[in-house]
DNA sequence: TATTGTTATACTCTATAACTATA
DNA sequence: TATAGTTATAGAGTATAACAATA
């Protein structure tokens, strides 16, 4: 089927078409340990912020506060994580649980190695230059470009 | 919230991240023609590929049949296009309706903008680099390649 | 008043499975 | 047998709105 240059030509299109091709691999690697992408990122951010609150995680991941609720439960329904007392009786405190920290380190081994195969035919330098393009789409915000 | 190296030293992550930003401008721009990207995308390959089936848009799209069954669906509600008949009796062969046309030029033009607007630190040249990244991040198919 | 967690509810997008008609 | 469209159903992910407890 043909694509004209109306789609080939925004950067968000080429940008959603890559990235669903990257996702789409590590979903399937990470479907053997039953999570997704978006599920692993979380248990990351829980481990390098621990005794961080709900909200906050999801602010991190860009969902609400109700859908993080959802995506917490499921991760304490596997026993990867705890909710613990946190710094005010509203509160929670997120932490990794050592079953937890061991499922993070294969799924962040799998993941690496699906990284490594979807960027193949990148050198070295080109995945750096990449990674600074990619950091700079978004608004030119006006105060802080110069 | 901190995000360690685990996550940032992925390609996937990042380019997860850029399609956030870009996708969520693109949706906030469309929304006020009531359509997603998603759904202009599929505007457009009409378009570009008049009497095709909903099959192959599906496939065009990374859905299935019944997914395209849905999408386009609503897309014929909205009077934007038009199932006719098609190169054999099983087939539907969809065309983009006058109205249909009229509008996807204007969410073209806001669309574009969009990209503009979130690619406006990078330089002509910049992108064109981009391009060139996102097209080569896949699989390397090992006979196709060199 | 504002914030956190929680719950109920609903919407979007996608998939699977089965069926019909046609090839 | 295989393919296109269709339908019913279900699941994942997300959001909104409301409420209770706490700040």
């Amino acid at each position: 089927m043909k694509q004209g240059g109306d789609l080939l030509s925004l950067v968000g299109y080429q940008l959603q078409q890559a990235n669903l091709r990257l996702e789409t691999d590590a979903r399937a690697v990470l479907a053997d340990f039953d999570l997704t992408p978006a599920k692993l990122t979380a248990l990351i951010l829980i481990r390098d912020n621990p005794g961080c609150d709900q909200t906050t995680l999801g602010r991190a991941l860009s969902i609400n506060r109700s859908s993080a609720m959802k995506l917490v439960n499921i991760l304490v329904e596997k026993r990867l994580i705890e909710r613990q007392p946190g710094r005010d009786l509203r509160t929670n405190a997120l932490v990794l649980l050592p079953e937890g920290q061991r499922q993070v380190d294969a799924m962040l081994a799998a993941v690496h190695r699906s990284d490594t195969r979807m960027t193949a035919r990148l050198s070295r330098e080109d995945i750096q230059t990449l990674h600074n393009l990619l950091t700079r789409l978004g608004p030119a915000t006006g105060a802080a470009e110069d």
